[in-house]
DNA sequence: CAGTGAGCGAGCTTCCGCTTGACTT
């Protein structure tokens, strides 16, 4: 008897080939292979023309979606329907989800077997758990099915009926969905506070001190003041920068923090109080998708992105576990390598007492277990023969797991008050140590940190044995500033932490999301950091005031709470699907109604949570956010600088803005000839030099774009000269005695000679490159254009199997051809450069 | 080529969640 069997990925199958009888065939879905379709094109052509063909789903008939093969997956169904021809069982053996079971269910409805079906399922590709698996097969969950269908076409609906409504009234282009709205939405809430915030400044004392006949000096800070408390940055309102209750607290200013100390510098001291306890800290929870990313960005900087790939070839090539899941549960073998690889590495001491596994409770749809090294011995990094990122990331998770299984560290923690008194006054310090006892699981893990040992000795802080009514010495005193900071931005970590914690989106598209955000222009990374624009103010502005819903995180998991409900059977999908998009309090009624209520300028206008911006309005616009001003009947409108961040606007700096406007462009110096001024101004096609003004018998002044990387602020009169001088001739040709020119075109900086062109090479520099250099460049160029077609260097046989290994031009940029091989060159590579060793190593590595 | 923000209008843009390898010069 032959069975196939149909599993999500392909990397499963080799693992699980050893654990199924031999006559079975294992094969894999690659995910999803039925989908709405994604655009017009994919629409077929019996429903184009009906109002709903765009959606996908026919909202006139109970929400009836149409499901069409992707492209790209066409080729795995032929496949998948051979292979059933062979086979006497079909075995659906896809993740044990939402998104698994109706995979099961399009293969089923695509496939249409004739043979028996069954659906097995299986948490790790265990010898015990496949077992398992095969002794209970059941039937395909058609509720579960439900659900995950109702879930796709809740997130179509939204996405494409609001998607549009943002096109008309903000910007084309543009999109809406339950999951990257509320993202957005974080980080424009996050840059209003930013905004709103205004910072405060206090002072407070530190003082070095020392116990008598003791040499260890340590530090106190000052915290009560005649028995009233020291005001400290939480006691400052974010949007006055003025004290929450200036009554409960004392705040020091520059002066008399100074004033304090001198009193402080003839008092006694005399500690009055020393307070110790003990604490036991818990290791984190093992990997998830999500943990696995902050974790990775805080301690290796790795953009979620880049985690997700070096964790993909990690998994392939079984290294760790699958690396989506959001469960942190260890499956019992994880937790036995774990505990044996503890005491291998640190002993049976620093084992903790009993298994200790976190993912006992129900995550939201437990599929997989956590993140952790795959196996049931745990390979250790350096034994694992893993180099670069894959070393690096490999080594977080071992350590994280490992950790897991550790016993609890014990801190101990003292905190001292000492008081010193002058002139009928007391002030209060406190200082405070800490001590490790024991560091249990810190030896291998300290969350936030990527060295241990360095974590370990930043963990304590020593403090000499002080006792209560002992009299300390003072070395000095000195006043401290501190200024209060408005709350930090967010960065891919922050963001997706946020997410998972709100339970919007899913891990499969944690990494997404952020290229999404950015693909839409609503967000630039700065660094780390993820900014949001101003379209994203404009877009979360309106949905906010219209559609509200959209970008509240609640939406998600009331739809997870009804999606629970039609998993249960318990809701029917077209109920809940009609109530969400039809009536008069639906979804479309809503986004008719404000196609004709909102007004395209209002949407543009931007609603900052600026006071008093003086008239001023800020738009979002074609060309990016402009701002306008009335002034004596007159409308003033200018561009915001491209560098500018909404955070960075206040309303004097606007104001400078309108006033440049007002005055004009400044020259940054003359023409030490004719005397006109130069101007550096901004155009279409990015920053130019201007040689005089625009005047009625000026009407073209000379103009002359910067060149790449050059900053328009640097630019002064000498260099503005030099670019308004190409193209600059180089001297004449000795052959031809006609002139060389060099100058930048639309293709980049070039040479030419008679009608010939050459283009510089990155290394040369249009403003400095000489006569010498250009005739090589044009005989270079000369040989090139001799030899035929499209190859750029020939450079030879490769000397392992003799075929002519060549450099080609093509249409998407240079590639080297090698038999029928061909492999385009990074970007970083220059064609010229490249030799007969490079191209070996790029071949070697494709074959590979 | 060169600071703009008005309007004309065919056909297009867009969602979330599973998963990798196949492109083309």
């Amino acid at each position: 008897m032959k069975s196939l069997v149909i599993v999500e990925s392909p990397t499963k199958i080799k693992t699980l080939k050893k654990y199924l009888p031999a006559e079975y065939v294992i094969d894999s879905s690659m995910g999803h292979i039925r989908d709405l379709p994604a655009n017009a094109k994919e629409v077929p052509k019996k429903f184009k023309g009906e109002e709903w063909a765009n959606l996908g789903v026919n909202t006139e008939k109970d929400f009836e979606p149409i499901y069409v093969i992707p492209r790209g997956k066409k080729k795995v169904i032929k496949r998948l329907k051979k292979e059933l021809k062979n086979s006497d069982e079909l075995i659906l053996a896809t993740d044990e989800d939402r998104e698994g079971e109706a995979i099961s269910w399009h293969l089923t409805e695509l496939l249409k077997p004739d043979v028996p079906v069954k659906r097995m399922v299986f948490r790790e590709i265990t010898e015990e758990a496949i077992k398992e698996a095969l002794n209970h097969f059941r039937d395909i969950d058609m509720n579960l099915v439900n659900a995950q269908e109702a879930r796709r076409i809740i997130d179509r609906l939204a996405g494409y009926t609001i998607s549009p409504l943002l096109w008309k009234k903000i910007a084309p282009g543009l999109s809406a969905g339950r999951v990257q709205s509320v993202a957005v939405r974080f980080m424009v809430e996050r840059e209003r506070e930013r905004m709103k915030f205004r910072s405060a400044r206090y002072w407070d004392l530190k003082a070095q001190l020392h116990k008598e006949n003791d040499e260890y000096i340590f530090d106190a800070d000052l915290t009560h003041l005649d028995g009233k408390r020291l005001a400290s940055g939480k006691d400052f309102d974010e949007h006055t920068g003025k004290l929450k209750k200036p009554k409960k607290v004392v705040l020091l200013d520059d002066k008399s923090a100074s004033e304090l100390r001198d009193n402080l510098d003839k008092a006694e001291w005399k500690v009055s109080e020393v307070k110790k306890n003990r604490k036991k800290r818990n290791p984190s929870p093992a990997f998830i998708t999500s943990t696995l990313q902050q974790e990775a960005n805080r301690k290796l900087n790795f953009s979620a992105k880049r985690t997700m790939g070096v964790a993909q070839k990690l998994y392939e090539n079984g290294y760790i576990t699958y690396m989506r899941t959001d469960s942190a549960r260890l499956s019992g073998q994880a937790i036995n390598a774990a505990r044996n690889a503890v005491k291998d590495e640190y002993g049976e001491e620093y084992l903790f007492d009993r298994p200790r596994n976190y993912g006992g409770q129900k995550a939201a749809q437990e599929a997989h277990e956590a993140i952790r090294p795959a196996g049931s011995y745990f390979r250790k990094p350096e034994e694992a023969g893993l180099r670069g990122d894959q070393f690096k990331l490999y080594d977080l998770i071992w350590k994280r797991t490992i950790a897991t299984q550790m016993a609890k560290a014990e801190l101990e923690f003292t905190n001292v008050t000492i008081e010193a008194k002058a002139n009928g006054k007391v002030a209060e310090f406190r200082t405070s140590g800490k001590r490790i006892v024991f560091p249990g699981f810190f030896r291998a893990y300290v969350e936030g940190s990527d060295d241990p040992d360095a974590a370990l000795e930043n963990q304590e802080k020593f403090l000499p044995e002080l006792k209560e009514g002992e009299e300390v010495v003072e070395e000095g005193i000195e006043p401290i500033s501190h200024e209060t900071k408005p709350p930090a931005r967010y960065t891919e970590a922050t963001l997706v932490k946020e997410l998972e914690k709100r339970g919007v989106g899913r891990p499969s598209t944690y990494a997404s999301i952020i290229s999404t955000v950015q693909n839409r222009g609503y967000v630039e990374a700065e660094g780390k950091t993820l900014v949001p624009t101003f379209t994203a103010f404009a877009v979360t502005e309106l949905l906010e005031k219209n559609l509200h819903d959209l970008v509240d995180s609640d939406f998600t998991s009331e739809m997870e709470a009804k999606l629970d409900k039609i998993a249960r059977g318990e809701l029917n999908t077209n109920d809940y699907l009609s109530e969400y998009y039809k009536g008069e309090k639906g979804l479309k009624a809503k986004v008719d109604e404000q196609e004709d209520e909102i007004d395209p300028k209002e949407a543009r206008h931007l609603d900052l949570p600026l006071e008093n911006l003086n008239g001023i309005k800020v738009f979002v616009g074609r060309y990016g956010p402009y701002i306008k001003k009335e002034m004596n009947g007159e409308e003033l409108s200018t561009s915001i600088p491209d560098s500018w961040k909404p955070s960075d606007i206040t309303v004097e700096k606007l104001e400078e803005l309108i006033k440049a406007e007002q005055e004009g462009p400044k020259s940054i110096g003359e023409h030490p000839e004719t005397g006109d001024p130069i101007f550096v101004l901004n155009g279409r096609y990015g920053p130019y030099v201007q040689l005089g003004e625009v005047t009625e018998d000026n009407k073209k002044p000379e103009r002359a774009s910067l060149l790449k990387g050059m900053k328009p602020g640097e630019v002064d009169v000498d260099l503005a000269l030099r670019l308004l001088e190409l193209p600059r001739p180089l001297g004449k040709h000795p052959e031809t005695d006609k002139v060389v020119r060099a100058g930048v075109g639309r293709y980049g900086p070039f040479v030419v000679h008679d009608g010939t062109f050459a283009s510089l090479k990155k290394s040369d520099s249009v403003l400095d490159v000489e006569l010498d250099r250009a005739l090589e460049l044009l005989e270079q160029k000369k040989n090139k254009s001799s030899r035929k077609s499209n190859v750029i260097k020939e450079l030879g046989d490769h000397p392992e199997e003799g075929k002519k290994v060549r450099v080609m031009t093509g249409r998407y940029g240079p590639y080297i051809k090698f038999g029928k091989t061909n492999i385009s060159l990074p970007d970083d590579f220059d064609p010229e450069d490249v030799t007969m060793d490079i191209a070996m190593q790029l071949i070697a590595e494709k074959a590979k």
